[in-house]
RNA sequence: GGGCCCGUAGCUCAGCUCGGUAGAGCAGGCGGCUCUUAACCGCAAGGUCAGGGGUUCGAAUCCCCUCGGGCCCGCCA
């Protein structure tokens, strides 16, 4: 049932009369119009006060603002490509027109003008009308004209408002999708192939995060949502796909805040016969390539020089055992049991429970000690084995890890990367001890990967970037639901829900 | 889960300290105005002050609860 109101009835009247006079309020057409920014482009030629009468020119978009000047109406008119001035006059369109026109249309309203390229006296682009078409008539007015839609609960559950109301906020979407592509051309013209894995299964395994559960009544049981894209696109390195990559959404059952979503869009690329050394390069390259994509798409501004000044070496490395040691004072960290960790950790606040693994200590004493001291990108490699079940070990350094973590100030997460284990054997038992410390509830153990694993996975390095934080790290958005176009929200509650109906009358 | 803050007209905001008939701008209505661009001038209209309860002669304002949102912390990690 929608709501109705005072503005949105006398709108609505509006139609009514339009159609009473014969005009179709929401026509199915408006051939052959042009971009706004051509208009203004053909109006660079011409001086103030005059028209270019040649050739007419037609253009569509939304009302913005409506200036009556008595027989002389300014409007501004929004398309994809800009704004552009409508120059209406009494003794151009008519004075019955003229006056009709006035009298049916509202800011917001999608209309279609022909008439001539012109410019104002005061030097405005401008369309001196002779034809106007009602495209869509907006029965709910727009967002306030100067201040547009400031509230943020408004923005995020009412996205195309904010869109319409706010360049700032296309343009950051806009930046986004641009973004992505750039992902893609990379990593294309690198050979690697774009795949699709499912996004349902019977387990949702490759992180530690709590899934989503649903059900198939095809099954007749209960699937999950994929929590990351891991095992699936290992599983088609063991089948030959040397290179691979999918960009797409990734579902955790957790918190909405600043920098998490429940769903997220993350990139997972694995690439056979290559380490992890050649994956932090390759990640390097692409974060430079979107870089120059970034300060090209806003125009060089010196904001977004700045902030892709951030994506360009030289990055900072630090060996994940070496500063947590040189922070903390700490000594032979890695190498500590469970209790005496867990003290650690308890000591600094940490509230994590008692029987956590000593992985999740450790990354606790990083996250407290190291992480704030980022900044800038920040590259931590060579983790403790007992932080990363599906690493393989270092080749060098004894109880550690071949990975790294990218990290962006003043602390967030943007990527993860291994070279993989690959040996079948090892990979079932760290699979077991996780089970075994942390609980079935927190781990899934995925059998079937094991098995495929059994087949041979060559040596393969493999990355996961979380690609709404990079978005936010090159658009200089605060929150993660600036860079999602419709975040999660808690529903409205209906208007039954809301207490107690009014007493009978 | 804890703390702090916000919710007043379709939109942007005052009013809340210190309780006394709910205000402005934009948008909308009517009138005026042929070069404005947040156009301007005049008139009239527009309210479940998020919802519920309490204190009080009297509550947008003080207190409690609920709902929605924001920020910080914790947790998921």
């Amino acid at each position: 049932m929608e709501e109705s109101n005072r503005l949105e009835e006398e709108r609505r009247a509006k139609v009514t009369r339009l159609r009473a006079e014969g005009l179709e309020p929401y026509p199915w057409e408006f051939p052959g119009r042009v971009g706004s920014d051509r208009i203004r482009e053909s109006c660079a030629r011409i001086p103030p006060g005059e028209a270019d009468r040649s050739g007419s020119v037609r253009v569509a978009g939304r009302l913005r603002a409506v200036r009556v000047h008595g027989k002389t109406t300014f409007a501004d008119l929004e398309d994809g490509y800009g704004t552009v001035q409508l120059l209406l006059r009494a003794d151009a369109l008519g004075e019955a027109p003229y006056g009709r026109w006035l009298s049916f249309l509202d800011p917001g309203d999608i209309v279609g003008a022909e008439g001539f390229a012109a410019v104002s006296r005061r030097g405005e682009p401008s369309v001196e009308v002779g034809g106007l078409t009602l495209l869509a008539k907006a029965i709910a007015p727009p967002p306030e004209k100067y201040h547009g839609l400031q509230d943020p609960e408004e923005k995020l559950r009412r996205r195309y408002l904010d869109l319409l109301a706010s360049p700032e906020s296309r343009e950051r979407f806009r930046l986004r999708t641009h973004l992505l592509q750039e992902i893609r051309a990379v990593l294309d013209a690198s050979g690697f192939l774009e795949v699709e894995t499912p996004v349902l299964g019977p387990v949702a395994s490759g992180a530690a995060a709590a899934p989503f559960v649903t059900r198939s009544n095809y099954l007749d049981q209960e699937v999950r949502l994929r929590i990351a894209t891991e095992l699936s696109l290992k599983r088609l390195v063991v089948g030959g796909l040397e290179k691979v990559y999918e960009l797409g959404k990734v579902f955790r059952n957790e918190d909405l805040d600043t920098t998490h979503s429940p769903e997220f869009t993350e990139l997972e690329v694995y690439w056979a016969y290559a380490d992890y050394h050649d994956m932090r390069r390759l990640v390097e390259s692409l974060f430079e390539r979107l870089a120059d994509r970034t300060v090209e798409l806003s125009g060089g501004s010196e904001e977004a020089r700045r902030r892709a000044a951030a994506f360009r070496p030289p990055f900072a490395t630090v060996d994940f055992v070496d500063e947590l040691e040189r922070r903390s004072g700490l000594v032979g960290v890695a190498e500590k049991g469970r209790e005496e960790l867990a003290s650690l950790a308890r000591g600094i606040g940490s509230t994590v429970p008692a029987e956590s693994t000593r992985g999740t200590f450790l990354d606790k004493l990083f996250e407290h000690y190291v992480e704030p001291t980022f900044d800038r990108l920040t590259f931590v490699v060579d983790h403790p084995a007992a932080t990363t079940p599906l690493a393989k070990r270092h080749r060098s350094k004894p109880g550690r890890v071949e990975r790294f973590e990218i990290f962006v100030p003043p602390g967030y997460e943007l990527g993860n990367a291994y070279t993989e284990l690959n040996d079948p054997d090892e990979q079932e038992r760290r699979f077991r001890e996780q089970l075994a410390e942390k609980g079935a509830e927190h781990y899934a153990y995925d059998e079937e990967y094991v098995r495929a694993l059994r087949h041979g996975l060559p040596p393969t390095t493999g990355v996961g970037l979380g690609v709404d934080r990079i978005v936010m790290a090159l658009t200089g958005a605060a929150s993660i639901k600036e860079v999602l176009l419709f975040p999660l929200v808690r529903p409205r509650p209906l208007p039954s829900d809301r207490g107690p109906a009014a007493p009978p009358g």
